[in-house]
DNA sequence: GTTTTTGATAGAAAATTACGATGAATACTC
DNA sequence: GAGTATTCATCGTAATTTTCTATCAAAAAC
């Protein structure tokens, strides 16, 4: 807190002073009488410490600097006027900038879908997204970097009861590999009888992993192999290539990534699934805004 | 006069908040009380129309909006500041933009002399110069386009009694021009032996002219050439090369442009001269800063 | 010489901004 | 678990800033 600042309305008062050339007329146009404007004028000089206009009783020019100044307060009363109305828009509900972040095991399976059904039935919406795993999407919702997360269920952290959840919708789980292992996991209901080192996951980070552990029940860490994958493309090739077994979302083989002709897609006993939610702080004012969104990506997957 | 502008100390507080991220102490770095700077941002919010921070008693964060528009404000305050240092500057004696118009039959010859003298005996005065005719000098002058205007008196314009002069220098008209004209017109003391067409001339615009004229008292119109030379360098080549007559002043001579070998430059009856005068007009108030420079230039050539 | 135009000024009114005290909710301490 | 501290919001009042109305002074127009 430094340097007085002058007072925007004034600098406007400038701008129509040079526009109109005309003290009364320039206070006409800014609705307010002649003598504020022209009290405003003095102030602004005083302010700024020199002399904007030169005044011989009947009529006054913009000094250079003068005209020095107004250039650079129209670019103020410029930025200032966007600032205003880019937030104006922001408010209201079904409008403005939505930052948006979603879990990698997700995004790439809805994020095209959800980003062109928007464009579609919010116009005014405009989607910012960002991907990373749970615990750094949890973090920048909690901090503000982002105003909602799509993620998988259950979340548990320091921040998890300042969030406010939108149930989006069930997301199976099906097994996904060899047709030989496949079948022989079908047949034993387990997973026995496979060799060790066949079951493929992805790395820790990544919430999918729990599901699937959870879901499948498989207990002999000895059927896992050790190489942990950093995103289901990278998974399935790893399936593909060791002749292995994985898990992936429904989202994931709706998008045809279990299409290659070796794998066997064959769905799990008791047919396990994840839930896929929203996440928005309790403290946001756009609520409306974030459930119109909610409603169209469930719509999208019911 | 449209949309409702925010006050920029109140963008001051925002930004003091985003910095500190705590009320009290962002109040503190503002000087002013820890409910003023709530209340500010409450106002701030609802001029436009949205959250941008999310309060949840003990503390807050500030929404993905609310960052955009710390940025926003940032670029606004930084400017904002600028404009009024960059005013604050102008003010005062010996300092800031003098935009400084300048006759083309001085300009080339004093300017570079002035803008070295004045960059070491006046460091923070900035020149801008424009070069034009005297008409459109006067023009600009009175507009406010340039502060200060250097050029040959005598003038007569609607505006120049709200003008006020500062005699700067004498500068001596000479004759220039082909060895045998020069000694005729010498012994003579005038003009009429010399051939027809063989005396040139500026522009009309170009006050020299005029200067010239009635320092040579040349009253016969054929004794000058049809074409006019738009600029000295010009003038020169044409007296050269039809081995005819011209009037340089003495500036000019300094500077080498009679230093060719053919010419001869021979000082004039009467020893007749121009005024160089600086001018400003009556109702500025930086008179102080503009008699430095002309105290400057007048030095320079006495 | 009077009227009109134009910008400045003074004093009162209105609006805005700021302050201090208090309150509510939460976290911390012993 | 009662007491203390921290933190931001709120309320009423005070100070400041902005604006208005009316009037003035100078110059131009008629």
């Amino acid at each position: 807190m430094n340097t007085h600042l002058p007072n925007l309305k004034h600098l406007q008062y400038l701008l129509a002073l040079n526009e109109h050339q005309h003290f009364h007329r320039a206070a006409d146009a800014c609705f307010v009488s002649q003598s504020t404007l022209s009290s405003a004028i003095i102030k602004l000089e005083q302010l700024l410490d020199c002399q904007l206009i030169e005044r011989d009783h009947k009529s006054f020019v913009f000094t250079a600097h003068g005209k020095a100044v107004v250039k650079m307060a129209e670019q103020l009363i410029h930025n200032a006027t966007d600032l205003v109305e880019f937030s104006r828009s922001q408010g209201l509900a079904g409008k403005g900038h939505i930052y948006l972040g979603c879990i990698p095991t997700i995004a790439p399976f809805l994020l095209t879908d959800v980003i062109s059904a928007s464009s579609q039935q919010l116009p005014d919406i405009e989607l910012f997204i960002k991907e990373a795993p749970t615990e750094v999407l949890l973090e920048q919702l909690a901090n503000g970097d982002i105003d909602i997360a799509i993620l998988a269920l259950p979340i548990d952290n320091k921040y998890s009861n300042s969030f406010k959840q939108t149930h989006l919708c069930q997301d199976p789980l099906y097994l996904v590999g060899d047709e030989i292992l496949t079948e022989q996991v079908s047949k034993d209901g387990g997973y026995k009888n496979i060799p060790a080192e066949s079951v493929f996951l992805l790395s820790d980070e990544h919430c999918l992993t729990e599901h699937a552990l959870s879901a499948c029940k498989l207990v002999e860490q000895s059927k896992i192999n050790p190489f942990s994958a950093t995103s289901i493309a990278t998974l399935l090739q790893m399936t593909i290539h060791h002749q292995g077994l994985t898990f992936l979302p429904e989202m994931a083989i709706n998008k045809g990534v279990a299409g290659h002709a070796y794998l066997r897609v064959m769905a799990m006993k008791g047919k396990p699934y994840r839930d896929i939610a929203m996440l928005e702080r309790k403290g946001s004012l756009r609520t409306e805004t974030f459930k119109l969104l909610a409603t169209l990506i469930s719509e999208l997957f019911n």
